[in-house]
RNA sequence: GGGCGGCUAGCUCAGCUGGUCAGAGCGUCUGGUUUACACCCAGAAGGUCGGGGGUUCGAACCCCUCGCCGCCCACCA
């Protein structure tokens, strides 16, 4: 017999060991059987080498593990193909912090190859475990072929597209201000930078005219909210229709301090609605005035170096000065000259790097660049006739956005841990790019006539580069690969909304240029996971639920099932509570499988289920049906939170709540064809329920599987490899459903009627019936058992004629004796009729006058009208029926 | 500045194309444990569906407007 609840904890372990060791996790367990079975491909979207799960990991892959073992059971060729990110800043980041905390030397006095070799150690101390927790999770990745971004093949692949790209004149080189995140000193793309208000400063700085004063005026107003940068300004733009300037334009102001002359320019730039209407122009530091600079052939004085230091063409006094250290000196050395006119608090918006929370520093560099504006045209058109299609559509707005106004994407980074940028350098600076060495000196001898010393590039690749191939690289790419061929297009990608950009659309760029075709047919977006208040979870915060934890405490099934349920929301609410709940959820199951199985309910393989008979186990029949399709059709549409919420219902409210319920009777009761059936009948709709379910929570429906084979028929095989139902339409019962339905009604009236008498609960007769409906003496006979025992009475009596029609009423032994007028309490019971009374005129009355309208008999759907004709009929016998039950009560009392 | 999403019972949310919904879970309160389940069962209280206006025979649902809240994007000194 069962335990009284499922033990996740013993269980888990086991069961994934079983499916792992099954095989069923690799496409070929189906396709050794069925070549032709139907292809369903995910990629995961690669967790970092070195991460461990955390709660949006467990969202995310708890969908995709949904879908998966879902098309498994449908038949199909499922590949789930896993594999972890090399997460470049990321991980350099963690190993840089691990030198720090132990005292050992930065990775700089290092050296490259020490680091690497490092960081390397690091992947191979902690690359298992979060592929070992998405194993705790459930995750029915097909291991065998798990991929790393720095692997053999995919950097290979990442080669191939760099060289093929710089070909195409798709990647080029260029110098251009970039984000520069001055902690790690690297180049970074304009995603990973994270605008913050900060409460600032804005100075007003005068720059003297150079020469004659015009009309008195002999000083130019500009306003900073960087002053350090004025070091390296190279003019003064005003607006060419600014009639404060026009007079200006073509004079020089002398920079303070710098004490240079700077011309003063006319461009559309300054707005003169803004400030003073004149702006400093810094074409090294800022990015407005890069493009001002460049329209006028400005010099770019670069003033800061890497660390953001003050550098270059400046006063002595500044050289090496931290640039905030010389913004304060500036201020001071303007304020001395008599040249601060005001300074006014203001909230700026400030560059962050999203990584180091640095303050960025436009700075002109060299750079490796995507010409992404190129590679976006496909991928929007792509998404526009909807070979790509997103889920839920509306994110295809955001995907267009960005898309269709991207920049170029610099692919540069000055660290270490990545794929090395495939280009080598002669002496005289002649780049040579090509996928290996080899190549390089190859093409540099063909080029130069001459064996040449070549270097290659110090930069590694943006990490989102490998990632931007996963989907094709992962299948074997550039190989011809059997599963290349099967796989690709990937049939869903799953991920959250924050990396759309990142990721999303770089696929569709990479997979397009490089297939021809898109990486992924469906895109579905799951949303962000918080905490109970709505807040973003973190560890500073303290209110990080740890997926793990949850495992431990709950089960992965409570996880799984909480993940899928609450999936449908943008910000996913999350509480150690909520997740309980569906705990619950699945210790009801197992009960009711333990119910099943005390009872006898054995899956028989011989049973049929369009030749039961009795009405109750006819109206389960329709609703498993009914669910099946439910369940279905929302995993389809990837609406999981629908599937969940469809098993849960018919789970709980009712299998459990009705059927099993109405069940007992027929179980307690004398063996028989009734019995047999209904035994049957319900083992047949548990089977279903932990198909059905299987995809949500895998772990307690794979054991529940077993178990309710023990003392029947013995299962072949396990539950992961059973078929999705395939139930048949015809086998849903209206007349049945109604019949029950009747049922349902009618008891939970009585259960309503019985905790609304006017007697202390101890006094309360354990039941009384009052029908003004549509109850009828006969029905109550023929469902006097089952009544009985949906109220846990012990006996059911017919009552004598009562003022209401029928009254059913019911008693143990103590209260066998009392009278029906004892029973009710009549003042409630006038009360009650008198209200539906009411409700059953007004009624009658709102639907009457609809009727009357011709304009809406005119303009409704046909078939509308004639439901509401029907409603009256119904409404007018209703009320009809509680006039007579009012009168009659009215005889009595 | 642009865009997206939200504002429904104390809390978290359902409510899919306007015509049985004013709903569910949790929480609260009341009552219930001799054999499926107290991780349970039965019941109750609780909401002018953010404000205002409009369209309609009829609006939580459509339109306008206002108000908050959250997120994303944006080069403004």
């Amino acid at each position: 017999m069962l335990d009284k609840t499922f033990d996740p904890k013993s269980a888990e372990p086991r069961l994934y060991a079983t499916w792992e060791a099954s095989g069923t996790f690799r496409p070929e367990h189906v396709l050794s059987r069925d070549s032709h079975a139907t292809p369903f491909c995910m990629v995961i979207p690669p967790p970092n080498v070195t991460g461990s799960l955390h709660i949006g990991h467990a969202l995310n892959n708890t969908l995709q593990d949904i879908l998966a073992r879902y098309h498994r059971m449908r038949g199909h060729a499922v590949l789930w193909l896993p594999g972890t990110d090399h997460a470049g800043i990321a991980t350099q980041m963690v190993v840089e912090r691990q030198l720090a905390a132990e005292g050992n030397v930065g990775r700089r006095e290092m050296g490259r190859d020490a680091f690497v070799e490092r960081i390397w150690a690091w992947k191979a101390q902690s690359g298992g475990t979060i592929t070992q927790q998405l194993r705790r999770l459930g995750a029915s990745c097909d291991w065998s072929r798990e991929r790393f971004t720095l692997d053999e093949g995919l950097s290979r692949a990442v080669r191939k597209v760099f060289v093929e790209l710089h070909k195409a004149n798709l990647i080029y080189r260029d110098k251009r201000l970039v984000n520069w995140d001055p902690h790690f000193q690297t180049a970074i793309s304009d995603l990973e930078v994270e605008t913050r208000e900060v409460q600032g400063k804005m100075w007003h700085f005068a720059y003297p005219l150079e020469g004659e004063p015009i009309d008195g005026v002999s000083e130019i107003v500009i306003a900073t909210t960087r002053p350090e940068t004025m070091l390296g300004d190279g003019a003064v733009a005003v607006h060419p229709d600014d009639p404060r300037y026009t007079r200006f334009v073509g004079r020089q102001v002398r920079l303070p301090i710098a004490d240079r002359l700077i011309p003063i320019i006319a461009d559309e730039y300054p707005d003169p609605e803004k400030g003073s209407g004149a702006v400093k122009i810094t074409g090294a530091h800022d990015f407005n005035d890069f493009q001002v600079a460049a329209r006028h052939g400005l010099s770019m004085i670069s003033i800061m170096d890497e660390r953001a230091r003050m550098a270059g063409p400046i006063p002595e006094r500044y050289l090496g000065v931290d640039r905030y250290a010389a913004r304060k000196m500036v201020v001071e050395e303007i304020e001395a000259l008599g040249l601060l006119r005001q300074i006014e608090e203001r909230v700026i918006a400030q560059p962050h790097g999203d990584r180091s929370g640095a303050v960025i520093e436009p700075y002109l560099t060299d750079q490796w660049y995507v010409d992404a504006k190129t590679l976006a045209a496909p991928a929007i058109a792509a998404v526009e006739d909807g070979r790509t299609v997103f889920e839920p559509k509306n994110w295809e707005k955001t995907y267009f956005e960005w898309m269709r106004n991207i920049e170029p994407w610099c692919i540069s980074r000055q660290l270490w841990w990545g794929h090395r940028i495939p280009a080598w350098y002669a002496p005289d600076g002649e780049v040579f790019v090509a996928e290996d060495e080899a190549s390089a000196k190859a093409a540099a001898r063909a080029k130069l006539g001459r064996d040449v010393e070549l270097r290659q590039d110090e930069d590694v690749l943006d990490t989102w580069f490998s990632s931007a191939l996963w989907p094709f690289s992962t299948l074997g790419w550039p190989n011809e690969t059997q599963d290349l061929k099967r796989f690709y297009p990937t049939s869903t990608l799953v991920t959250g909304f924050d990396i759309i950009f990142f990721w999303v659309a770089r696929m569709m760029m990479m997979g397009i240029q490089f297939m021809d075709e898109v990486p992924f047919q469906r895109v579905v977006i799951n949303g962000l996971v918080r905490d109970e208040r709505g807040q973003k979870m973190s560890k500073s915060k303290g209110n990080v639920i740890d997926p793990l934890d949850v495992i431990d405490d709950l089960g992965a099934d409570a996880l799984r099932f909480s993940m899928a349920i609450l999936s449908g929301a943008r910000d996913i609410k999350l509480s150690k509570n909520r997740i309980e709940g569906y705990r619950n959820f699945g210790t009801k199951l197992w009960n009711a499988a333990r119910f099943c199985q005390m009872n006898e309910c054995t899956p028989d393989a011989a049973y049929d289920p369009a030749a039961v008979k009795e009405t109750l186990n006819r109206w389960i029949r329709s609703e498993t049906v009914k669910t099946a399709q439910a369940v279905s059709a929302a995993l389809d549409a990837a609406d999981f939170a629908e599937a969940a919420n469809v098993l849960y219902r018919f789970v709980w409210n009712v299998f459990c709540d009705w059927y099993l319920e109405l069940a007992k009777p027929i179980l307690n009761g004398d063996e028989g064809r009734a019995k047999a059936e209904t035994r049957a009948t319900a083992a047949w709709a548990l089977d279903q329920i932990l198909r059905l379910l299987h995809p949500i929570s895998p772990f307690i429906t794979e054991e529940l599987w077993d178990k309710t084979a023990e003392f029947g028929p013995r299962r072949d095989g396990l539950l992961i490899e059973a078929k999705w139902p395939a139930l048949s339409g015809e086998w849903i019962d209206e007349a049945a459903t109604a019949e029950i339905d009747w049922l349902i009604g009618l008891v939970s009236e009585v259960r309503s009627i019985r905790s609304e008498m006017n007697v202390p609960p101890s006094a309360r007769p354990p039941l009384v019936l009052v029908g003004a409906g549509p109850l009828t003496q006969e029905r109550l006979k023929r469902n006097r058992d089952r009544l009985c025992t949906l109220a846990r009475l012990e006996a059911v009596r017919e009552a004598p004629a009562t003022p209401h029609g029928a009254v059913l009423f019911v008693a143990g032994e103590a209260t066998a004796a009392l009278s029906v007028a004892e029973y009710i309490d009549l003042a409630a019971e006038k009360a009650r009729l008198a209200k539906a009374l009411a409700a059953a005129e007004q009624d009658v009355a709102r639907i009457a006058r609809k009727l009357d309208n011709a304009d809406f008999v005119a303009r409704a759907p046909p078939e509308v009208v004639e439901e509401n004709r029907e409603k009256l009929a119904e409404a007018e016998a209703a009320l009809e029926k509680l006039k007579a039950a009012a009168a009659r009560l009215k005889t009595v009392s």
